[in-house]
DNA sequence: GTTGTGGGAACAAAA
């Protein structure tokens, strides 16, 4: 157990020098306040030291480096402080076994450590682009794989075999034969199998291989490669004929090498494999023929690498950019000079490298800086989130429906691709947000300081059952904050402005209006707004806006339109923000007879009905590059749009759907991979999901729709709702607008089920039905709202009303819980009924006495529960409460008619 | 104070 102050800066004096009795020393004070809830939380196995108020802390020597770049109001923690005290107060100060951490809640990846030491810059290059399509990284990642591989026992051949098969799409694409790969593979693990086979002469090695680590103390996290008797092994494709390891590559070892520490192991070596280093490539100095060079860290580096991390953190909490003068990098050996130097120049930015090329026009500059900020927003609320596995107990974090606890584990079975499948029993039978799918984080109980896998989970219900890489006994599962969409979206920001035409940005940045040009012909001869879409749509020569409201056959009409799109010879992107969307736009293309797509994204994200379209990564290199190049319809999320594989390719037309839920950044990374666009969407129904407050709220749909009128069409005829139900969401969403598409539709009833309004009660024999169960709101429940509904439900399926054809709607998961205890029908929440429909649905408002809170602040929400209904809506909740907000009292009036 | 989807992380090179 070690001691740990935390708290936040207040003021910051130093450094300075001072004469002490060992000479002259340099020393800086920090005042800390120390004790609040958010700023003390100490990690669980750290002994908080809490103090009341302000108080002083001293730092030394090498320490005193953090008060030049810390400001006031971040946060410092100090492990095993030295208490002094000094005219009768108590006060901390370093001393040798000291820790000093800035920032502990910025979680760092090691990787990131790696490239922060060999440039700052390079580590902010880093996060505009992430790692491109390029052979040494692929087989670089092969070998790792084939390394864990003979950690776990497997042969060698089998290894390589499988591991280069699963490579095949990438290699393809790469231009890349599966033998000469195999034989390079072959060469580099040849190396680490001799080195291995030494290692179990001696029996004495005890090895763990993709060993995830996490630091609350350090505000790091990481895989390392291997542990080897505790000790951390790192695995590098290259070749270093030197004595010694490169420093950065040593810095990554010590990083996983402290995390090791601070659980209480003491490490002391950390070994570096080179696997280029074969016999033929025998080190000039020594002779040596192993790839691997033991090192010995310590106290020295490990301090090190904290105080680059610290340096890191706080550039980061200040929101500055590198500029490479922060450490003694040599820009004259760097690979990444020419991208730092264009980087520089059209950004204006300072820089060591110096900068070519002139800036883009300054309303892009600002656009860049808005939308880096707004990211890094996200990105730490995202660290928050992290955070909060340590923070937050077990017991905690059940109660806020983020972990599963008290699991039992039941076993573990070998599966494909050389991965386990996990089963644990949920005896308690808790409900969590984690579902099918998720990525998730499988611990012994503690995922912090025990044993933690990520995992991906393939049922979470009596059983959990998830597959891992590597096997653990989990009786804990844990929601995974991910950076992914984060890096993506400034990834896709970058490429826009500073990859993206001059012709693309003048449309985005309202600098020209969308050109049209060509010849109108029917496509849909019975929807004239339908049929103007398509014609736009196939016109454009930059790009169309379709806005599509509840019900008015958007998905047919995309459909169409890129069935027209590809007749005329365009290659088509199809993208959307969920894999539901996607999947549900595929179904409306082949059920018009359209069967040209190759669908990218994961087994378990690809609904099984289009897993026939799905690319797999694995197989024969030239056969699964040509399957992609040669489809005239790719189609993916707008993350997978992001991915290396996607990014590699070209289309002329991108398209859209859902595209006011998407992010501004998140449109941008389908876009970017085509000479014109299409989005469809409705932003009068649900916004992007984002965590923090700033533009990326307002989805690229809704700005250009603002901008640029003439490029957009309404589809205002829908096939929904009968007259009584639409009225309102039409007066208050689309200024009168949307109307029924004919008189069928308007005039449709539940008459049409052959359910006689006769045998429902006098009180809902009208199409809309408002009813006030007096009920009280408890948490995010309302269980006599519940009880209510039950009954409402009841009324329906004793009328003949199917099952199926009745929905329940709640605003928050406690009252979709409560009801789904009482009803066999599908009951869920607003966002996710949002795109699709039933005969019967029954909104639960929940609410009582007041409205408070932004989930009824956001009137979209409301227009998407109350357009779900086909034939009957009903209205559950607080009259009183929901009279007190204009548009709810206005929605009363509408629903009490 | 609340809703929600993505997809794990780390993969290379060298004067």
């Amino acid at each position: 157990m070690t001691a740990t102050l935390r708290g936040s800066i207040v003021s910051i004096d130093g450094p300075k020098t001072v004469q002490t009795t060992y000479g002259e020393r340099e020393l800086a004070e920090f005042t800390l306040r120390v004790g609040d809830r958010h700023t003390g939380a100490a990690a669980p196995y750290d002994e908080p030291i809490s103090v009341a108020g302000l108080t002083t802390v001293t730092v030394w020597g090498k320490w005193t480096e953090t008060a030049q770049y810390a400001t006031e109001g971040m946060e410092l923690l100090l492990t095993d402080p030295a208490e002094d005290t000094f005219q009768g107060e108590t006060t901390y100060s370093t001393q040798k076994s000291s820790y000093v951490v800035l920032e502990p809640g910025f979680l760092v990846n090691v990787t990131d450590i790696r490239s922060w030491v060999q440039c700052p810059r390079e580590y902010y290059l880093n996060k505009l682009s992430s790692i491109p399509l390029k052979y040494p990284v692929i087989k670089g990642t092969i070998v790792h794989e084939v390394f864990s591989d003979l950690l776990r026992g497997r042969s060698l051949a089998e290894s390589i075999d499988d591991r280069v098969e699963e490579a095949g799409l990438e290699l393809g694409l790469l231009g890349y034969e599966t033998d000469e790969v195999k034989n390079e593979v072959r060469r580099n693990a040849a190396s680490i199998e001799g080195w291995l086979s030494q290692g179990t002469l001696t029996g004495e090695d005890d090895w763990r291989s993709e060993y995830t680590l996490i630091s609350p103390t350090f505000g790091l996290k990481g895989r390392a490669d291997a542990l080897r008797r505790g000790m951390p092994v790192e695995l590098k494709t290259g070749k270093n004929t030197r004595r010694e390891p490169r420093f950065h590559d040593k810095i990554q070892a010590a990083c996983y090498g402290l995390m090791l520490e601070e659980r209480g192991v003491p490490v002391n070596t950390g070994t570096l494999l080179y696997t280029k280093n074969t016999a033929l490539e025998r080190n000039e100095e020594t002779g040596d023929l192993s790839p691997a060079k033991e090192f010995s860290m310590g106290r020295g580096l490990f301090e090190y690498v904290v105080r680059c991390r610290n340096h890191l953190a706080a550039l980061e909490a200040r929101g500055e950019i590198p500029t490479g003068y922060e450490a003694d990098a040599k820009c004259e050996y760097c690979f990444s000079q020419d991208a730092c130097m264009v980087v520089s120049g059209r950004l204006a930015q300072e820089s060591k490298a110096g900068a070519i090329g002139t800036p883009v026009p300054e309303d892009e500059q600002a656009y860049f800086e808005r939308f880096y900020n707004a990211i890094e927003e996200e990105r730490r609320t995202v660290h928050t989130a992290y955070r909060k596995l340590w923070e937050q107990t077990a017991t905690e974090r059940a109660a806020e429906d983020r972990a599963l606890i008290d699991l039992s584990y039941a076993g573990r079975e070998p599966i494909e691709e050389n991965r386990w499948r996990l089963t644990a029993r949920n005896e308690s039978g808790a409900v969590s947000k984690l579902r099918p799918g998720d990525v998730a984080l499988a611990s012994d109980g503690d995922p912090v300081t025990g044993h933690a896998e990520l995992c991906r989970i393939e049922e979470v219900g009596d059983t959990v059952v998830v597959t891992t890489d590597e096997p653990v006994a989990f009786t804990r599962l844990d929601i995974y904050p991910s950076e992914i969409s984060v890096d993506r979206m400034l990834e896709a920001v970058h490429d826009a402005i500073l990859k993206g035409s001059t012709d693309r940005k003048d449309v985005l940045f309202g600098r020209r209006d969308p050109a049209f040009d060509g010849n109108h012909e029917t496509y849909i001869d019975n929807n004239d707004a339908q049929n103007k879409a398509v014609n736009m749509g196939v016109t454009a020569q930059d790009c169309v806006l379709i806005h599509g409201p509840p019900g008015t056959g958007k998905t047919y009409t995309i459909a169409r339109l890129v069935r027209a799109l590809v007749d005329r010879g365009d290659r088509v992107l199809v993208s959307a923000f969920t894999n539901r969307a996607v999947d549900n736009l595929l179904e409306a293309l082949r059920s018009q007879g359209f069967e040209d797509i190759v669908r990218i994204g994961t087994a378990s994200g690809v609904r099984s009905d289009m897993q026939d379209l799905r690319l797999s990564r694995r197989g024969n290199p030239n056969q699964q590059a040509a399957t992609l190049r040669d489809a005239s319809v790719v189609a993916a999320t707008t993350t997978s749009c992001g991915s290396r594989i996607c990014k590699e390719e070209s289309f002329d037309v991108a398209l859209v759907d859902e595209a006011s839920q998407l992010t501004e950044p998140a449109t941008l990374a389908a876009i970017n991979l085509a000479d014109r666009f299409v989005l469809v969407g409705d932003h009068e129904q649900l916004p992007p999901v984002v965590r923090s407050e700033n533009e990326l709220q307002t989805s690229l749909f809704e700005r250009l729709i603002e901008t640029y009128p003439d490029a957009s069409v309404l589809l205002d005829r829908q096939y929904r709702m009968p007259q009584r139900i639409q009225a309102f969401s039409s007066s208050e969403f689309y200024d009168g607008k949307l109307r029924p598409a004919n008189g069928a539709v308007a005039a449709q009833s539940l008459a049409d089920l052959g359910v006689s309004y006769a045998t429902l009660p006098e009180q809902f024999r009208d199409q809309v039905v408002f009813i006030d169960p007096d009920g009280t709101r408890q948490g995010n429940a309302n269980p006599i709202e519940a009880d209510r509904i039950q009954s409402i439900v009841e009324l329906y399926l004793d009328a003949g009303v199917e099952p199926a054809d009745i929905g329940v709607i709640a605003p928050f998961r406690a009252q979709v819980a409560e009801i789904s205890n009482r009803v066999d029908v599908t009951v869920d929440t607003v966002d996710r009924f949002q795109g699709s429909s039933k005969a019967v649905i029954i909104v639960s408002f929940v609410a009582t006495g007041s409205l408070d809170g932004p989930l009824f602040e956001d009137y979209r929400r409301i227009n998407v529960a109350l357009t779900r209904a086909k034939k009957s809506l009903v209205l559950v909740g607080d009259e009183d409460a929901l009279r007190s907000d204009p548009f709810y009292d206005r929605m009363c009036t509408w629903a009490t008619r």
